[in-house]
DNA sequence: CTGATTGCGGACAGTTCTGTCCGTAGAACG
DNA sequence: CGTTCTACGGACAGAACTGTCCGCAATCAG
């Protein structure tokens, strides 16, 4: 209550702690796929930021409200990758470009960075609604993504392929991601790249 | 110390004690699969199975124990309940009776008692060896299994389709419980049931 | 350089969870 | 019918986590 309320009613007040919560979200976005939903706490995400849990809740009402931004932003840069995979590759060849991106080993490997999907799949039907909601629309957003590249595009067989094709990548990348077998692993994707890419090269 | 082992040393002696501990396993193995390998205390699943949770460690080392014998009875219920599927369809039928049953909406909406990996999957890189080793040895049955119902059985590529199936049905369940739209949700099942069965009936 | 603003650090409170311990009720057996 | 054994109940200890509060120090304006 110390004075009314603005003085001088600048705009672009909000700067340094916009940084901090930007690396605050791109942390807990990182966190959420290493770990899950509930494999991380506050303290965590912070010292990881080089914070402490202390200022927290300065930047998010809730340890929920942190994770539904989080989530939001992983998926937000994931379609925003393959929307550039897709752009770089040659005519006709932008599906396999990203599949071979997504079924790549790096991307076994990186759950952290990787499609969020595939890490927390399996936790959305437990989470908020609007978790919940924000990943729909981001799958919905990648499903048409798909169907853009797609042999036939303006068939209506076309978003129905990309919805199977979307599908098995994700089963994929979790399985091979959760099995102890190394060999069984990259069969799996080696399986599902002959299923949909079957006239290879 | 009391006395020095035996008395009588008969054999069915464990009895009263192993009915409650598949009583626990049993709720366990539906808890996980509904709340995640975290979201279950163990005062919760002795609450469910009629019990306190002082007697617990009568019957396990640790709450680690329970979840991964949990996780193996889920498994092997699974794939005992596609073995049976299989077994009654009537010949060359019986990967479609698979996939019809696994993408049913019956299935997608009963999460703790259906497919474990499709629960509980990305979850999974994070879990304790001896669990991922008992999903992973699963996971192998079930590809056999589908491997077996393919029509060229015996050709080197009725595995490759075979794991191509098991990851698209997967992720395909997956994401029909992941999704806020129930339509999605549909529209999903349906691609993935025409991609892998184009001549339908 | 001086003063007001605010983002952040450290400590605290309340809750929840795993694991321990011991007494007891009730089953199994002679 | 009486005794022994054991599976289970209730209470306790320790740790971890979310959310709160207040003071300080760094930042920016004048």
């Amino acid at each position: 209550m110390t004075v009314m309320q603005t003085k001088s009613s600048k705009r672009p007040a909000a700067s340094r702690k916009e940084v901090t919560h930007e690396r605050i979200v791109e942390v807990a976005s990182r966190a959420i796929r290493r770990s899950g939903y509930d494999g991380t706490g506050v303290a965590d995400i912070m010292k990881e930021a080089g914070l402490t849990h202390g200022g927290f809740y300065a930047h998010f009402a809730s340890r929920d409200a942190l994770l539904a931004e989080a989530g939001d932003r992983a998926g937000a840069d994931s379609v925003a990758l393959a929307t550039r995979l897709a752009a770089a590759a040659p005519p006709g060849q932008a599906i396999k470009a990203i599949m071979d991106a997504y079924l790549s080993p790096e991307h076994i490997a990186s759950i952290e960075r990787g499609c969020p999907v595939s890490a927390l799949g399996s936790e959305m039907p437990r989470q908020a609604p609007e978790v919940r909601h924000a990943a729909t629309v981001h799958i919905k957003e990648m499903v048409d993504l798909l169907a853009r590249q797609m042999p036939d595009w303006g068939q209506p067989q076309a978003h129905e392929q990309a919805m199977a094709l979307l599908c098995s990548l994700i089963g994929t990348t979790m399985l091979a991601r959760a099995v102890d077998d190394p060999k069984l692993s990259a069969a799996l994707c080696a399986a599902t790249l002959k299923q949909f890419l079957p006239a290879a090269e």
